[in-house]
DNA sequence: GCGAGCATGGCAACCATCCGGGATGTGGCC
DNA sequence: GGCCACATCCCGGATGGTTGCCATGCTCGC
């Protein structure tokens, strides 16, 4: 409620020597300052940020965008990039599209309008619809964190999605695993492409013939995810393991291979990219392939801070991070010959 | 860049008219304000909203602060709030105190700044701390969430915290229990007290002594919750039964009984208040009191937009919602008298 | 021809910041 | 001892973009 020029009044000095104390302490007297000082307290005086932004032409708000903040890989990353905005002086803009590129789309104008400093974007569009609207509000600098794309020529942190998928393929191949399947993500996106990309290099490398039938699209999502295990299982010749290329993904598969009866790793080996708090919990300890996701936050708030106070510029870079392989329960060597006959045998798997 | 004079100039009109064609529709002609529209989009103009906010003295964000981002019920509580408060035209600005009273304060320093419509809080600090801090910043409403305090007035929606905990506790009762443990949260907090209470008053409904050895302090924490689940079942005489005041102590519980080799529901059955997406996917499958989180994010909301827009006013109100019990796989009739002789017998358990 | 009503424009205010200028005081040098 | 140069402090005023209020001008109808 109290102005600058109520503290100004009651310090019994100017306005400017207010603002001065504040932010530039070496142009005001000790003892003038702690005057002032006194006045804001006693006024309980807090500056306007809209009236600060409006003069500086900066707002201090980062903007956020994540595709769907229940996923623990973006929550991890959201605290990640909260706390470190915030140490430096940052308040983050926190947006949820969902997974509709049709709310991103509305986030990013808003996020615009608000004239954050910088955009972090998890991109949930396709490339072409985000490249379109992007391109309309370029002169914030945004920093792609988990899909990136060419032609913006903007800053990405990313995973190495194929040295992921290739890591957690070959873990069951090591395993003696020979029919593997994979729930892809859509391969429209970067991530979803390198991951199958990864996998089948990893085939490739021990000669195993990639089969078209034992990969399946499910979108990033838990129901999806759910429904192709289903349909993978109930193969005449059901694979011997499953590898999920995403967290959620994982979690439908659980699911569904509980619904079918079948034991994880007894009756199929089990394995996914992204690590997450609770995978180590209960039965069967998932093994996964941990993606350096707090890394991956400070990364991208330091090249977008970089970017803001212009200690870089030109075209943006794709920054690789990698991952690592946690080794748990859900793998285990594949069932004998004889049981996949029996199992072969009986094509609805018993619940 | 484009500042809404560039705009009036193109399109050969007043400031005022640009501002009304966006704004009151009505006000101008259906001629005029395609002509201001197209002018609009020509130059890619958006409003700046430092300058809106300056002028209408409300900035359109709401702010947001947590305790605990990566804790599910917090992220699920920040999704529901994010989306309705889309929905209402408001952005989120969110802050995670991460459990520390500090962060939390100068969290609230910059809410206050940012000039922020209002302000949903599950605050972190004890009761004192925040009291002392909110009244420096009366101005801007203020709603509660997961957490209450009286004497200041403020709205709040809570869980009825008792009822969840007496759930709990008669839902193992009934399964035969009379030893049943307690992982509780700090009684320093409404939460942690009332679920202590519940759990105390549904004993007493089936006239089981209170045994104060068996209720152990955790803190709302995993590691806490880890440490005091070892020392519960390293009693001469261990419960057989836990009940952990929320899921992050479920976590931890499970991880501990996992490292002594104890397995649930077979040697002790488990069960906690919160239920997260993926207590149903693992083994054993958690049952949980679980909170209608998501309606305690919409109901938060709409107070603070009601009282954002006047139309609600005077001292705040405290609204409790009801949990409902998730019967799963976790809670099986305690071991047999034989068996629990035993395990008396070798107090540390095998691993 | 006059009045009513509507479309449009002008102007001030919102509040913090920053540049440049002005005022005061000090020290040194002739 | 007096004057000038200089440093230290402080202040005035302009700036930024938008909106609400009020005035103006125009047109249409009676």
């Amino acid at each position: 409620m109290a102005t600058i020029r109520d503290v100004a009044k009651l310090a019994g000095v100017s306005v400017a020597t207010v603002s001065n104390s504040v932010n530039d302490p070496g142009r005001v007297s000790e003892q003038l300052r702690n005057r002032v000082l006194k006045a804001i307290e006693t006024l309980n005086y807090a500056p306007r940020a809209a009236a600060r932004s409006l003069r500086k032409q900066s707002s201090g708000l980062l903007g956020l965008i994540v595709a769907d903040i229940t996923n623990p890989f973006f929550t991890e990353l959201v605290q990640a990039v909260e706390g470190i905005a915030s140490q430096q002086g940052f308040s983050v803009l926190l947006c949820n599209s969902d997974e509709d590129p049709a709310r991103e789309e509305k986030h990013l104008q808003v996020l615009r309008s608000q004239w954050v400093d910088g955009i972090i974007l998890a991109t949930t569009g396709d490339v072409s619809l985000s490249r379109s609207s992007l391109l309309s509000q370029i002169r914030v600098p945004v920093v792609l964190v988990d899909r990136a794309f060419d032609g913006l020529g903007l800053d990405a942190v990313v995973l190495d999605n194929r040295l992921a998928a290739h890591q957690a393929t070959e873990h069951l191949i090591r395993r003696g695993h020979r029919r593997i399947g994979l729930l892809s993500g859509p391969t429209s996106v970067t991530t979803g492409a390198d991951r199958l990309a990864g996998y089948r290099e990893a085939l490739l490398a021990s000669q195993i013939r990639f089969d078209p039938a034992l990969v399946l699209e499910a979108g990033f999502r838990e129901q999806q995810a759910y429904d192709a295990t289903v349909a993978l299982m109930r193969l005449p010749q059901p694979p011997t393991a499953v590898f999920a290329a995403n967290n959620l993904m994982a979690i439908g598969m659980m699911r569904a291979l509980s619904v079918l009866g079948l034991r994880c790793p007894d009756d199929v080996s089990v394995i996914s990219i992204d690590d997450f708090a609770w995978a180590n919990v209960f039965r069967p300890k998932l093994t996964t392939v941990a993606q350096p996701v707090r890394q991956m936050g400070e990364m991208a708030v330091q090249l977008l801070t970089d970017r803001i106070h212009g200690h870089r510029s030109g075209t943006g870079s794709t920054h690789m991070l990698e991952s690592h392989l946690v080794i748990r329960e859900s793998c285990a060597a594949p069932v004998q010959a004889a049981q996949s006959e029996a199992t072969r045998a009986e094509p609805a798997p018993s619940r």
